[in-house]
DNA sequence: CATTCACAGTACCGTACGGTACGGTTCGCT
DNA sequence: AGCGAACCGTACCGTACGGTACTGTGAATG
């Protein structure tokens, strides 16, 4: 949501990201069905034939547009100094609600069904970039989180992706799967807190090594 | 799956409900794209003009198609005998393998698909059909299932609501995201058996009285 | 047999979109 | 000044799709 620190453009120009930018504004508020070249061209004050040139086709138009976002929101590793049991508990409830927060973003949101919708055709690398560079990127986070509480001696587990897999479960069951089919996110959105604190309390009692655990 | 014991046809009639048969078939493999109305019509061996005089347009004839396959794989009711703790344990079991199979059916993915694509318009009420038919009815038999671990006094929660969604959260987590995404639901499906049992333990150490689990 | 109904098949229309081509303009370089 | 690259704006093309109208046909009904 925030920074624009380094500049990092791997990819494209400034002015290419500020096109795709122009594509993503188009896509969060009007859909896929909205996303149209000549639309693109008219919000970017650019031409088609500009866009065809550097994104080759309207295919590579939405994966610079996936790329683009991915570039944008890298979660910033929070380096986990000497952990407590409060502060693992305060760092995973950090954790749930920046994920909750990512996923109910407009921008994810209409990315997601983009890529869902392209999920049929056959070469669609679309799901596989958002899986890898949204999931894994915030897994990675999270797994960084989990593997020094357990060299705290704060969790239990033996598998990591397993505890991760657990953890995801229940920040999020289904709430993402509902805010993609149109369910009002904003209306939600104020549970977040109170969603990551019982799923991180619930992930503490299957997982923690601490026997006490808030209790109501 | 199965079951076409009775006739049940609230809505259309058999004709019309083989119609919506062959639009299922071509959604599921080709995508909404694949699903035109001179499409169905040809599958189907029907004329577009009656298409048109059945379901109004296409997004009558959508709107039928998911009421229809609601109307197919409505799950049945097992009624609880006498619960015991393993008894409600295989239950759960059972229920989360058929959560996770209906989810991962191709039907299923391809309505997703379609009423996630369309979550952007306005007026759709594709998403909320699918979250009422779908999600609720299987709600409902996992609601029938805890609280009937709950008055035999094998379970403790308050929020029925919130344990089914942390009960949904545990077996699911993203698979199903993934699946919508594209990756590949046949390979995974030979852990659905060792992601339910999982699950269900998880969620029985969470909210089970009994104290004594299986630990490896 | 005549009439009507439901429907298939097909031709048709308007439109919207992906993709291409071209003229005109700005800007940097020599 | 001259030149060329990049690029905007727009016009254009082919096609595909949603939706409508028309014709033909077979089966029921009187």
């Amino acid at each position: 949501m925030q920074l624009a620190a380094h500049p990092h453009q791997p990819d494209y120009s400034p002015r290419q990201n500020a096109v795709l930018d122009s594509a993503l504004r188009l896509l969060v508020d009007g859909g896929e069905k909205a996303l149209t070249t000549a639309g693109v061209a008219r919000a970017a004050n650019c031409s088609k034939e500009s866009l065809y040139k550097w994104f080759g086709d309207r295919d590579g138009l939405l994966s610079a547009m996936i790329g683009y976002q991915a570039s944008k929101v890298r979660t910033f590793e929070d380096n986990a100094e000497a952990l407590t049991a409060d502060t693992l508990r305060e760092h995973l409830v950090l954790f749930a609600r920046d994920l909750l927060e990512v996923l109910a973003g407009d921008v994810s949101l209409a990315l997601n069904r983009l890529a869902i919708g392209q999920a049929s055709r056959e070469g669609s690398k679309l799901g596989s970039m958002l899986q890898e560079r949204g999931r894994r990127q915030v897994g990675k986070r999270a797994g960084a989180l989990l593997e020094a509480g357990r060299n705290a001696g704060l969790l239990a587990f033996d598998d990591r992706d397993e505890a991760y897999d657990t953890l995801y479960g229940l920040i999020v069951s289904d709430l993402h799967l509902r805010m993609l089919l149109g369910e009002d996110s904003g209306r939600m959105a104020k549970d977040f807190g109170r969603r990551a604190e019982r799923a991180v309390s619930a992930f503490l009692r299957l997982y923690g090594r601490e026997k006490g655990s808030v209790e109501p």
